[in-house]
DNA sequence: GTATCGTGCAACCATCGGGTTGCCTTACCA
DNA sequence: TGGTAAGGCAACCCGATGGTTGCACGATAC
């Protein structure tokens, strides 16, 4: 569980990848070609972020013929809202326990 | 509801500022020269990473006397866990109904 | 076979971002 | 009223990163 949230949190930062997240998730599948036509930017800068959305494992391509289809994955997203929803709710805990606190010490 | 996840994706793409925002969830609060006491780098960085901490919204700053205490806010974890919980339902949703089909064309 | 389409690879460039040092201001304390 | 502790600000350094161009190579179509 180490450095995987990382590595998603990482691929997230960038809007073109979180547009070609978005994208990929919605017609389920495409090649770098394909998303660089919808894209202000090269075909080659879009297989760049394909490479770092797969290494967060957001993203499996597969080479078929002379093609590289790319297909999501959003298992990792579990694993990143997991984190935030651990945090959150360390958080969340604590201020439920200062209040008890507050409310025990009124009440004496 | 635009650019304010991105940023919260951009803030926790580091890890120091990771390891910020969870200590801050433990403790409560903390200033910045109290949490670079706890990490291999100068007060300054520390208060750089707190900057975009609370450009993301995660984190509130208030001068209290000479010091000014940080204060950790989940709500825009909710945001970004809603964001990825769209992209991921979208997706699986998307195979559902292509379980559908591929079970309607087998029943013929 | 030959033309061509879709990719991968490598070099290169500019900007951004994480980190440092140095100095100046402000608040507390004796 | 002077010393000291905590912060903010600005300049600077350098490696990472997003983007480009150019080219070589396997798969397809004719």
């Amino acid at each position: 569980m180490g450095d995987r949230v990382g590595a998603v949190f990482v691929a997230l930062a960038d809007p073109s990848r979180r547009f070609v997240v978005e994208r990929l998730a919605h017609v389920g599948r495409a090649t770098s070609t394909e998303l660089a036509g919808e894209l202000p930017m090269t075909r080659q800068a879009v297989a760049k972020h394909l490479a770092t959305l797969e290494q967060a494992g957001l993203v499996h391509a597969r080479r078929e013929g002379r093609e590289t289809v790319y297909r999501p994955d959003p298992a990792p997203l579990r694993d990143a809202a997991a984190w935030m929803d651990r945090v959150g709710t360390e958080w969340d805990e604590r201020l439920a326990a200062l209040a008890r606190h507050v409310d025990a010490r009124r009440g004496r």
